[in-house]
DNA sequence: GCCAACGTTGGC
DNA sequence: GCCAACGTTGGC
């Protein structure tokens, strides 16, 4: 079981949305990054991510899980691109700000904090359980 | 809204 | 295959 973190602008698509959409989930497409994509190749059925709201919120709010995955992005008929589908699993029960984050040394060698750009990336386990926690939040 | 950091593109 | 120019992302 691997760990993931999905970055999304709340206008671009947000966690309301991604909750709407229920068990059928929705495909993570439009991603036109190597590296991003070559980690949703990397995923599989039923690993487990964290939602992110970058730009103006800067938290992690939910928990997804991936229920399809690395196929063809709908978007682009470039056959380069490729994404996964992911549903919503839960709500942080308290959102992860990115200030709580920066300021945990626990969590400082997080991609989140290294390379803030990249909008798909891993979360190692232990990073996982202790953002779980600042969120009071078990699966 | 600014700007630093980064990734991609294309000319050579 | 290098690297300058450019575009985009996202924190501040």
């Amino acid at each position: 079981m691997a760990y993931w973190l999905f970055k999304s602008e709340t206008s671009t698509w947000s966690w309301d949305q991604q909750k709407a959409k229920g068990d059928a989930g929705e495909e993570w497409d439009g991603v036109r990054n190597y590296q991003a994509r070559n980690f949703m190749r990397e995923m599989k059925l039923g690993d487990l991510g964290f939602f992110y709201h970058s730009q103006k919120d800067r938290e992690i709010v939910g928990i997804v899980e991936i229920c399809a995955e690395a196929h063809p992005d709908s978007t682009t008929d470039d056959d380069r691109w490729e994404c996964v589908d992911i549903k919503a699993v839960k709500d942080l029960a308290t959102p992860v700000s990115l200030d709580q984050i920066k300021q945990d040394p626990r969590l400082a060698e997080m991609v989140l904090v290294k390379n803030s750009r990249l909008s798909v990336q891993p979360v190692t386990e232990e990073e996982w359980k202790i953002v779980l926690e600042l969120g009071g939040t078990t699966l």
